[in-house]
Parts: C-alpha cells; structure tokens; sequence
DNA sequence: AGCACGCCGACT
DNA sequence: GTCGGCGTGCTC
C-alpha cells in the first residue's frame, strides 16, 4: 500500500494521509473522504508503507476515492515555495493553494455513470434492472440518475465494485470568449488568389474577422471558400482588440547608457544565481526596452520568463508589447479572466506550452518550470499586495522569494521605487542600476501655483491650458478624488451626511444623483432632505473629478473633455471608447484620477495641471507621504514624452512640503534622503518589520474589551518566550473606526526580526479567541486603516 | 471551514 | 419532559 500525502483547501495548518494501492504522482488531485464528506486534494507526496506501519500509526487511514489529473496541475517544484508563503504570512497552507491555484481547482466535478461491457452484459441476461438501459450509451449524470433509477448512491458504489457500471469525473465546460478571424490558407497559388475578390481582400490584410468577411461580401461565398479549404479559421482571445489604441515602441536602438544597464544584467544571467537588481528609471528612460532586452537573452537560454505587472489592464499593454518582439507563446493570468479562460492559461503553462507568463500580482504563482528571470514592473505599486483574501501577500516580495528558491535574477523596475526596495539597494543587497535620461524628451517646466482652496482652477492654470489648446495640444488634469464633492452640509444645521455603516462623509456623484460611500459601497439617492432638519439647503463642498469635468465645459465650452476614473471606466467596452477617443488627435483636457496616471501614455499631452497636490497627504499611514510621492511624480511624468519640452503646474495650498516640492521636480533622491530620514526617526519599516492584528466587531465596547484581552495576551507571550526588541503597540481604533458596518481596533507589532514577529503571531492565532469578534492578521502591511 | 457532540434555558 | 442555543473539538 502506499501513503499518501494530501493537502486539503482547508484553513487548518497541517496535511492528511491516505492510503491508495497505487502511486500517485505528487501535484495531482484526488477526491478524498474527509468526515462524512468529500473533498479534493492535491497530493505532495506518495511513498510505499510496510503494513505494521500503517497498522500501528495513530489514524485509521482512509483511501483515496479517485485520482482526477493524469498530470500534476502544480508542479512540484513548487511545493516548497508555497510553503514558504505558508509559513510566512502564518496562513494555512491549504488556503495558499487554494489562493494560488485557479478558482475551481477544489470544486468537486460532477459525476457521470456509465455501463461497463461486464454492465452491458448483465443488463441483457436481465441482471441489472431496466432502468440501466438509460446509461447505455451516452451515460447519465450521477444524482438524475440516482433519481430516475430510485437508488442510493451505496447501492451504485457496490455495483462499482461489482465493475458493472463505471463513474466518470468531468468539470462542467467553461466557455472562452474568443472571436474568428479568417486567413488564406499556405500553399495557395499567387494567380489563384488574384481570381478571387475575397481571397484577394484577406490576402492583403492577412487575417480579417469572420464577422466583418460576411458583411462585406456575403456569408455564402465566404463559407464556401472555408469548405472549399481555401481560408482558414484562427480563434483569438476578444481582449486583442485592445492593440488597436496602444502604441508599443517597435524597433529600437539602445542609447549607449541603455546597453551599459543591460550588460550588466547580461552578465548576470550568463552567471545565473539569485540576484535582485532594482531597475531605476524616470519615465521614458526605456524601461521597458531593458526587460525586452533581458527576456529575449533569458529566452536563447531556454528558459522562461515572469513578467508581472501591477494592474489588469497593464497586462494587456505589456503582452502587445512582447507579442511585438517575441514570436512566441504568452500566457496571461489575472482576477479579470473568467474561471475558463484562467484554468485554460493554467494548463497551457503547466504543459510547458508557454515561453512567458505577463499577469498581475496572483501570476507569482504561476506554475511554470524552468524559470530563468523574473520582472516586476512598477515594483512601488500597492496593487502587489494583496488585501482581502485570508493570505494577505505581496507579490513583490514574494518575486524575490521566488528568484531565490528557483535561483534565478529577479529585476525590480520603478520610475519611483519603494522606499524598502530603495534602501536596500543602497545598502547593497539589491544590485542598482540606474537610467537617468530620458532620451526623446528633457524635464518639464515646473511650476508651482499656491492656492488656498476655494477656486478649482486657478487664473494661471486656466491660462496656460489655453495656450496648449492653441498650439494643438492636450492637457491632462490629475485630482485623485473620483464624484462630485466629498463633502455634503445641511446649511441650516450643519449636519453631515455620513455612511451609516462606516461613518465616513458620503460622497455627492452628479451623475447618479446620490450619495455614496466609497468604502463599502451604501448608496442615499432618495431626494436630498436634511434628516436632522428636514431642511433642504444643501451646500457641496470641495472638488472630485466629476465636478472638475463640469468646471471645464464651462470654461471650455468648445473643447473636448474626457474623464478617466473609476467611474467612468468601469467595463471594458467603456474603456476602450475612452482610449479611442483619447487617441484621437484633437486638443483635449482629460480629467484623471490615479486611474488615469497608471503606465497610459497619452500622446500629445503637453501640460499636466496637479489640482489639490496635497490631497492624500493626510491619510493616517506611514506610507501616506511615500504614495502620494508615487502618484504625484507619475503624473507630473505623464507631460511631453517624444514631443517638445511639456510643462507642469501644481496647484496647491501647502507649496512647502518636502513630497510637493520633490515630486515636482520628479527628484527622487532628494525625496528619499527626506523620507528615509523620518522612517528612521519613529522606527517605521525599512527599519523595522510591521505586523497588525485587526479585531472587528458589531459593538464597538466589545471590540474594545477583546483588544485589551489581545494586547494582555500577546505581552504574556512576550515576557513567557523571553523575547527582547518586539515592541506591542495599541490596541487602539484603527484611523477608519467602523467599516462596513464593523468596529475596528488594532494592535501593531514592531521589531526587526521577522522571526521574532512570527512566532509571537504564531502562538497567538492558535490560542487566543474572543466571542463575537473577528480577529485577522496582516504581515508586512500596505495600510494601517 | 464545517459539522457533530454536549450541556443549559424556555416552551408545546 | 424536549427543542434548540452556540461553546468545543476534531477531521487522515
């Protein structure tokens, strides 16, 4: 007999045993009995067991029901490195995998009962009741036919056992949204194709969609030429629609500082070995042609490449890109995917079928094998962590986890790189490499507009958009506050309307006519009447982009404007409409929030105007100052790329302040040097590494009491395990106090030894319980909210 | 997680 | 007497 190593997508930290009488490759699923149910598994391991072991262990082992995967879905390889993750972020190692592996991956298939020939046999001798007929030929689904045949699923598994019938296990087919295109099928003769209009019609534009063939001739005439084996069809994924409005550089010449950055990654790869090295280049420095550079080396190699990306819709632009100058196949992974199409790309690099896998954060996980570099874009983006699944991880971090595990270089790429990235490339564990200029484009001209608060646009700003408008140009206009005003006041008693589940000011969105709050969704858009007063005398109260938007067309009643937010951008086709219409080469003021700053490079944007710089500032959190630095510098980067000198206004009431000033001038260093400073001084990470306990619940004084219970509890750890250099700080409200509907409190800890901070948490999760409350935890925090 | 087992309160 | 509340503990 073998034993037989399972996990099970479980929150519990341990694995389970089974007993199979035949090897089981290690990385496939299995359906497992598990209590009076279920489940399945993905076995890690299968070793032959002598009999008295088994009989003298301490379970009563069960047996595996079924093997589903003829080949591993996870590679094994990857066992350790999800462990590693496991162990980290104090996550059960269940749930990783079920975090790691597409959605669908645990779901029990569905069951399909069939004869077999000792059935079919039995079934005409009379042997088997009449009802079996009905699964002679096609078979039947398992529970109808369990209806229809009036039995127990026992009395079937018996006749399983008999071999009369068979059970076969099938997940339900997902459908893949693709589209057809059509295309001369090789080897046609030159003068046939000229005798034939519609040959010749895709002859020259070499693939042409199915759909837009038959309108433009008739369904017919292209449907005999298919049968005929004259055209042929390709199925595309729909999202290449997208390549139609991004522009991806095409061929390139490095500049001599370019190709000196690359050599030094060439040597790298050529020796192999863990090796991190930030990439640090401005906007337009030519990031990206450096990655194309390293992956067409890696690929010469043999091996594959990672590449991710910090957003779904950047996936799209970075595949173009590659697709542009590797003849190769890519896979994409990413949330927006549907389960099809995921579990589709899974497989597809699974078999090795795939050189390249682009994708957003979860893509860390992707099975490949065989890795040879890893490339993490825009490495300061907080969209690497991941904030709501029980695994609260980063994608950044964990790249490096990887590289070091597969040994391989992993290079981190940032215009703006995180201050933790930053330090540690100064401090020399991170190779630096450096792309200073931009070669198509110099600096902007800056400037900075002081502005106490009350007028939207100011009287310089307005003058300088007018001037880009008569020169042809475009000007983008960056507040990073989506709605009309974030602000809505009874004017007779001063009332404010806030959520009734999180107590923050609702939002007022024009466009809806309602109030809604932006953290968990509740929406007011009954008639606005004062619920204090009854009063209907309602002021609005600064500015989100909507109202900017309507600013505009007031001041600008003959230009066109175009909003870039959330909003306004929330399916795919609203989003394509936007980017046509923003690559079309007409003067324009686009209106953005940092939807609108992420990696889009608007051509003929030749002022970008900052509205409320200091907005963001003020967040409670550590990081407040780093992200607004981030978004602050890539919007001021969005200005004249390829064309002449473009310009940069920030309109601000607080001219002062050390991430203004820099981000204006994109001066990373001098805001490094600043900030690095004041981490330093209230020992925040890079110094020190943050874990938080959260605990939430409906009463805020239950709440209270069970964080007090907490932060006992863990200083009894502290003082019973003898550990010095941890700090246990709080408990106290967290800076939103109540979300959605809950009450938050938080305890922070602090030291510089991770593993100090894990085996407190550790002993913690698995003693400490509080009635009524949710108590979660989060390593290397993004937010303290 | 999810479910069974178990020990106390308010009901036909 | 019992129905059911959710605290506790286990799952190979």
């Amino acid at each position: 007999m073998y034993l037989v190593e399972v996990v099970l997508p479980l929150p519990l930290h341990q694995t389970f045993s089974y007993l199979s009488d035949r090897f089981i490759l290690p990385g496939v699923r299995c359906i497992v009995p598990f209590r009076n149910s279920r489940l399945i598994g993905i076995v890690l391991n299968c070793e032959l067991a002598e009999e008295n072991l088994i009989k003298n262990s301490p379970f009563t082992y069960k047996e595996v029901e079924e093997v589903i995967d003829k080949e591993p879905i996870v590679p094994p390889k990857m066992f350790s490195f999800l462990e590693w993750v496991a162990n980290y972020y104090l996550c059960a190692l269940g749930l990783v995998y079920k975090i790691a592996l597409p959605s669908g991956t645990f779901s029990l298939p569905k069951k399909r009962i069939f004869l077999t020939y000792q059935g079919k046999e039995a079934l005409k001798k009379g042997d088997l009741p009449e009802v079996f007929s009905l699964i002679k030929t096609k078979g039947y689904e398992f529970k109808t036919f369990l209806r229809k045949a009036k039995l127990s699923s026992k009395e079937l598994l018996k006749l399983k056992k008999q071999g009369l019938i068979e059970i076969q296990y099938y997940f339900p087919e997902v459908k893949i949204p693709t589209e057809t295109f059509l295309r001369l099928k090789p080897n046609l003769s030159e003068e046939f194709i000229e005798k034939e209009e519609i040959l010749r019609y895709v002859n020259r534009l070499k693939e042409v969609p199915e759909k837009v063939l038959k309108n433009l001739f008739s369904s017919k005439e292209v449907n005999k030429l298919i049968k005929k084996g004259f055209l042929e069809r390709v199925e595309y994924l729909k999202m290449r629609k997208i390549s139609m409005f991004m522009s991806v550089p095409e061929d390139y010449r490095l500049t001599s500082l370019q190709r000196e950055v690359f050599f030094k990654i060439k040597e790298r790869l050529d020796k192999g070995g863990f090796y991190p090295i930030l990439l640090f280049g401005v906007t337009g420095s030519g990031k990206s042609l450096i990655y194309l550079e390293a992956i067409k080396e890696v690929l010469n190699q043999g091996k594959k490449v990672l590449v991710l990306v910090p957003e779904i819709v950047l996936t799209t632009y970075m595949e173009m890109l590659l697709l542009k100058h590797f003849k190769t196949d890519i896979a994409i992974l990413h949330s927006g995917l549907s389960a099809g199409e995921r579990f589709r790309e899974w497989q597809r690099i699974v078999k090795g079928e795939v050189k390249i896998v682009v994708g957003a954060r979860s893509a860390i996980f992707a099975p490949i094998e065989g890795l040879g570099l890893i490339v993490v874009d825009e490495e300061h983006d907080p969209s690497y962590k991941e904030e709501n699944l029980s695994c609260k991880y980063n994608a950044r971090d964990l790249a490096l986890v990887r590289g070091n595990l597969e040994n391989i270089p992993v290079i981190l790429g940032s215009a703006t790189p995180s201050i933790k990235t930053f330090y540690k490339a100064v401090e020399g564990k991170y190779e630096l490499l450096v792309l200073k200029e931009r070669p198509y484009t110099q600096l902007p001209e800056v400037r900075l507009i002081k502005h106490p608060g009350f007028k939207l646009i100011t009287s310089s700003l307005k003058k300088a958009i007018d001037e880009e408008l008569a020169k042809g140009k475009s000007v983008f206009l960056y507040l990073n506050r989506r709605g009309y005003a974030p602000l809505v006041r009874c004017e007779d008693c001063h009332h404010l309307w806030g959520c009734p589940n999180c107590g923050i000011p609702l939002t007022y969105h024009k466009e809806e006519d309602s109030l809604l709050c932006h953290y968990c969704g509740f929406e007011l858009n009954k008639t606005l009447v004062c619920p204090v007063c009854k009063g209907t005398n309602l002021k609005f109260y600064r500015a989100g982009t909507e109202r900017v938007e309507e600013e505009l067309r007031k001041i600008f009643p003959e230009v066109e404007i175009i909003r870039l937010d959330r909003d306004s951008i929330n399916t795919e086709r609203k989003f394509l409409k936007i980017m046509e219409k923003i690559y079309q080469p007409i003067p324009k003021i686009i209106v953005g929030t940092q939807m609108g700053v992420h990696g889009h490079n608007f051509p003929e944007v030749s002022l970008v105007g900052v509205l409320r710089a200091e907005e963001g500032l003020f967040i409670p959190s550590y990081k407040a100052a780093e992200r607004s630095f981030h978004l602050l510098t890539q919007a001021a980067g969005r200005a004249g790329r390829k064309t002449e000198r473009g310009k940069v206004f920030f309109q601000t009431s607080l001219e002062e302040h050390y991430v203004i000033k820099y981000a204006l001038t994109q001066d990373y260093e001098s805001f490094y040097k600043e900030e690095i400073a004041l981490r330093k001084a209230f020992l925040f990470p890079p110094f020190v590494r943050l874990a938080v306990i959260r605990i939430e619940g409906i009463k805020e004084e239950i709440v209270k009491q069970g964080s007090i219970k907490a932060k006992e509890f863990l200083e009894k750890i502290v003082e019973e395990e003898g550990l010095e250099g941890v700090w246990v700080i709080g408990p106290s409200p967290c800076p939103f106090r109540k979300l959605k509907g809950f009450y938050r409190w938080h305890i922070l800890i602090k030291s510089e030894s991770h593993k100090k901070i894990n085996q407190i948490l550790q002993i913690f999760l698995g003693r400490f319980m509080f009635k009524g409350l949710k108590i979660n935890h989060d390593i290397d925090p993004e937010d303290l909210l």
